[in-house]
DNA sequence: CCCTAATCAGTTGTGCACGACTTAATAGCG
DNA sequence: CGCTATTAAGTCGTGCACAACTGATTAGGG
């Protein structure tokens, strides 16, 4: 900022300067937003990151949804069992593997998807970036996240 | 949809397309990240934030730290009790406004921020981001923050 | 001056997140 | 085939986050 223009940006102590905040408020106010919108259909915002995974891909075991939502079993499991409880999916042990668990949408957890179709637009409408700001930023957050979980 | 150029990204429900995915993710990597560098000084993450806010301002008041930080009083309140706990800061009642409690560092407190001075260039060099990515992204997260606090 | 409304910190209950550990099952090497 | 290492899901303990609420204190209008 002031003298040595080093290769990176300046590195202080103060909390405006830190992109490690700035990461953290936008996560936490993003996610408040969604809450009223997500309360509608009875999900928090974890659950529907899991919702979008099944909407997708349906009979997905615990280990391979860990997987695209980079949480570990410890955090998905009592999470799927209050979806379970909720009646959105259930949980069988695959007969190929007793190991693994195979995630199934029940049939209202299938005709959920419609109602969350109005989601994602009124985010996106919330957030108020143009489409060239939404791509940067979504590459940017994804470098980031490479970087950081290397090594 | 899918052909149709409006004025905003296209907003279906695959989860890599979700801006707010993105913006989880980073946010729990970076965290996921500073956790062995904060483990050294012994503080979480948002533990971490807490002392920068103090270091920067010290003799604060629970409600000025929640508005640094956007944080309610029921997330710092058995905070601030475990890191007085941990002698690192102390609280008292204000006498002019008894509903007012000020939050003060110890002298270990204020000694802790030289060893927290290696974890900003530490991190940054593991996001490794130029400085323009750097300014870019953190300029795009408080639009987004700002954005979406609003209305 | 009183008294009602606002403000401040804190408690309680629920649901993530994650490290450390447990249990069960399978893989694969000797 | 037998045995050990690995893998999968789950439990437990700790620490956020946040809504709803409580109790104490102060402000400010009538």
């Amino acid at each position: 900022m002031s003298t040595s223009a080093g290769s990176r940006a300046e590195q202080t102590l103060l909390l405006d300067d830190q992109l490690c905040f700035a990461l953290y408020a936008a996560s936490r106010a993003v996610t408040a937003r969604y809450r009223p919108l997500l309360d509608e259909l009875g999900l928090t915002y974890p659950q529907y990151l899991v919702m979008l995974v099944l909407w997708e891909q349906d009979s997905i075991s615990v280990r391979d949804l860990g997987t695209a939502l980079q949480l570990e079993s410890s955090t998905l499991s009592p999470l799927l069992k209050r979806l379970e409880a909720a009646e959105l999916l259930r949980r069988e042990r695959r007969p190929e593997d007793e190991r693994s668990v195979a995630i199934r949408l029940t049939e209202e957890g299938a005709a959920l998807r419609e109602r969350a179709g109005a989601v994602p637009p009124a985010m996106g409408n919330a957030m108020g970036l143009t489409p060239e700001q939404d791509a940067a930023v979504k590459q940017l957050l994804r470098l980031i996240t490479s970087n950081v979980t290397a090594g």
